[in-house]
RNA sequence: GCCGCGGUAGUAUAGCCUGGCCUAGUAUGCGGGCCUGUCAAGCCCGUGACCCGGGUUCAAAUCCCGGCCGCGGCGCCA
C-alpha cells in the first residue's frame, strides 16, 4: 500500500511523536508563507499539517511543495513532531511525492462546496464528497445500514437477495420502470415485497433486505428520489402486526441508542448539530385518531378514510413529541383504500387494515403492515382492487402450499439518515441521486 | 402530472422592480509578485460572466414572448 495510515490514526498517539511517518491524501489547504509552506492534507479522518522550509528541508521537498495545488493527491513523509498547529501535531516534511495533481481549475472547492447550490454540488460530486461535512453523512449511511443487519441478524432475521429485475410490478397505481428484457418487457423492482414474502413462506420465517428500489414517480420535491435503498424485514409467526411494529420498534430504539453512544459516530452527531432523543414509549395511534387529533388540535381537516398528507404528518410528528416526548409515532389501521392489495383487512372492520406508517421527526420513514397469507382473501382483495388475479398468477402461486401469518414493513435509509442529521434535501443524503431531471453523473 | 419561482465569470452573489451613469460591482478560486509560524493567513497586480432565440425601444443584464435548464410546493410515496 501507498498509505499506511489513516489521518485520525496518527492524530493523538504521543508515542508516534518523534518518529518518522507517511501520509497520504489530498492538499486541503496551502498557505505560503514566503519561505513557510504549510500544506493541510486531508483524508476521509481528518486533517493534519505538513510544514516545508526553505533552507531547512530538503530542496527536493520544497521544490514538489512549491508545485502543489489545491486537491493534488500526495504522500508527504517526515518527522511528526508537537507543533503549532490545531491538531497538536504536525509533520516536519522532508519528501513530497506527488501521486496526480488537477489538470484543470476546481470547478468547486471542497472546502466551500456548501456554500454552492445543490445542482452543482451533486454535479460535481466527487468534489462535493470530500467536503468533510458531506463525507460525514455517508459514513452515517454505511453505519445506519450496518446497525440494521446488525440488529435483525441478532434478532435470528436472515439477510437475503431478492431480484431487481422482475416480470410485475408490486403495488397497484405505483409507477415502474420497463426494461427490456431479451426481447420481453420486465421492470425495474419497486420494492422486494413479493419476494421478501416468499422467502419467508419458503421456510426461511425471518428475513431482511438492504437494497436498491426503484420509482417511476415524477415527484419534485425534497423528500423524494426515483432509485434509494429500502430497509425490509418480513416475519412469519405473529400473532398480529404488533409483533413487526415491536421489531420495527426494537430497531430504532436501538439505532438511536447507538447513535449516542457509539464513540465512532458521535463526532457526525455532533458536527450536525443535532438532539438525539430517545422516547420511553412510541406512542401507537390510529389513524382515526389521528384524523380526530389533527382536527381538535390543529384545525386540519382530513377527509374521513383518507390518507394523511404530508403537512398531516408533519403535525403528528409534532403531536408526538409535544405530547408524548417522542420523534418517533407509529399511525396505525390505514384505510383500505389507500393500501395494497396484499395488506390484511381487518376482519370485523373491512374498510380498515393492519398497515401501519412510522413517522420520525413527522416523515414517514417506515411502511408495514400484516400481510394476508389467506389464498381465498387474497383473491377477494385483488378483486375489491379491482384486479386482475392473473397478472398476479406467480405471487398468489406462493400461497397455495401452505403460508404462516406474517407481516413486515420496509425503511427509507436515505430518509433515515436525513431526519437523523436534519437534511433539508433527501439528495444529501444519496452519494449519486436519480430524480426525475438527473440522471448522471 | 399540476402549480409557482429562478438562470450574471470556475463557484457564490450585487445589479433587474423604477431600461441609459454597466467599459457589469463584490467574495472566493485561478495566474503572477511580496512575506520565515500560517491556520478562513495577509497585502499588491492580473484573469474571467449577463442561458438560447425572437420582440419592444434611440437604447435591454434589466421589459415582453417562446425554448432549454434548474429549484420548490402539491398529489403520491420510503
Amino acid at each position: 500500500m501507498l498509505k499506511e495510515a489513516f489521518i485520525g490514526e496518527l492524530l493523538g498517539r504521543d508515542d508516534l511523536i518523534g518518529s518518522r511517518v507517511r501520509v497520504c491524501g489530498w492538499v486541503h489547504n496551502i498557505r505560503d508563507v514566503g519561505r513557510i509552506k504549510f500544506i493541510v492534507l486531508r483524508d476521509r479522518t481528518g486533517f493534519i499539517q505538513g510544514v516545508v522550509k526553505a533552507g531547512e528541508s530538503p530542496g527536493e521537498a520544497v521544490e514538489e511543495a512549491g508545485r502543489l495545488k489545491l486537491e493534488s493527491v500526495v504522500c508527504i513523509e517526515g518527522l511528526l513532531v508537537r507543533g503549532r498547529a490545531r491538531e497538536g501535531v504536525e509533520v516536519k516534511v522532508d519528501s513530497v511525492e506527488v501521486l496526480s495533481t488537477p489538470v484543470e481549475p476546481l470547478p468547486l472547492e471542497p472546502d466551500d462546496s456548501l456554500k454552492s447550490i445543490l445542482a452543482t454540488r451533486l454535479n460535481y460530486r466527487w468534489l462535493d464528497l470530500r467536503n468533510p461535512r458531506v463525507t460525514k453523512i455517508f459514513l452515517l449511511e454505511a453505519w445506519v445500514a450496518g446497525k440494521f443487519r446488525e440488529y435483525y441478524s441478532g434478532e435470528g432475521f436472515v439477510e437475503i437477495f431478492t431480484p431487481k429485475i422482475v416480470a410485475a410490478g408490486t403495488e397497484s397505481g405505483a409507477e415502474v420502470f420497463p426494461v427490456i428484457y431479451f426481447g420481453r418487457e420486465a421492470f425495474l423492482a419497486q420494492s422486494p415485497q413479493f419476494y421478501k414474502q416468499f422467502a419467508v413462506i419458503g421456510g426461511l420465517e425471518r428475513v431482511f433486505e438492504v437494497g436498491p428500489v426503484f420509482r417511476a414517480e415524477p415527484h419534485h420535491t425534497t423528500r423524494h428520489l426515483t432509485e434509494y435503498h429500502s430497509l425490509d424485514i418480513e416475519l412469519g409467526f405473529i400473532e398480529d402486526y404488533n409483533d413487526v411494529m415491536d421489531y420495527v420498534e426494537g430497531f430504532f430504539r436501538n439505532l438511536l441508542t447507538s447513535l449516542t453512544r457509539d464513540e465512532t459516530i458521535k463526532p457526525i452527531v455532533e458536527e450536525f448539530n443535532v438532539e438525539v432523543r430517545l422516547p420511553r414509549e412510541v406512542p401507537r395511534i390510529s389513524i382515526r385518531d389521528a384524523y380526530k387529533i389533527l382536527e381538535e388540535e390543529y384545525g386540519k381537516k382530513i377527509p374521513y378514510g383518507e390518507d394523511l398528507d404530508s403537512e398531516g404528518e408533519r403535525l403528528l410528528g409534532d403531536y408526538a413529541r409535544r405530547v408524548h416526548d417522542s420523534d418517533l409515532i407509529f399511525i396505525t389501521e390505514y384505510p383500505w383504500k389507500v393500501r395494497p392489495f396484499y395488506t390484511m383487512r381487518i376482519e370485523e372492520e373491512p374498510e380498515w387494515t393492519y398497515g401501519f406508517d412510522l413517522l420520525y421527526k413527522g416523515l414517514e420513514v417506515v411502511t408495514g403492515g400484516q400481510r394476508e397469507h389467506r389464498y381465498s382473501k387474497l383473491l377477494e382483495n385483488l378483486e375489491d382492487k379491482g384486479l386482475n388475479p392473473e397478472s398476479f398468477k406467480f405471487y398468489l402461486d406462493f400461497f397455495k402450499h401452505g403460508a404462516p401469518p406474517h407481516g413486515g414493513a420496509g425503511m427509507g435509509l436515505e430518509r433515515i439518515v436525513m431526519q437523523i442529521l436534519g437534511l433539508e434535501n433527501i439528495r444529501e443524503a444519496r452519494l449519486l441521486p436519480r430524480d426525475p431531471e438527473r440522471v448522471t453523473p
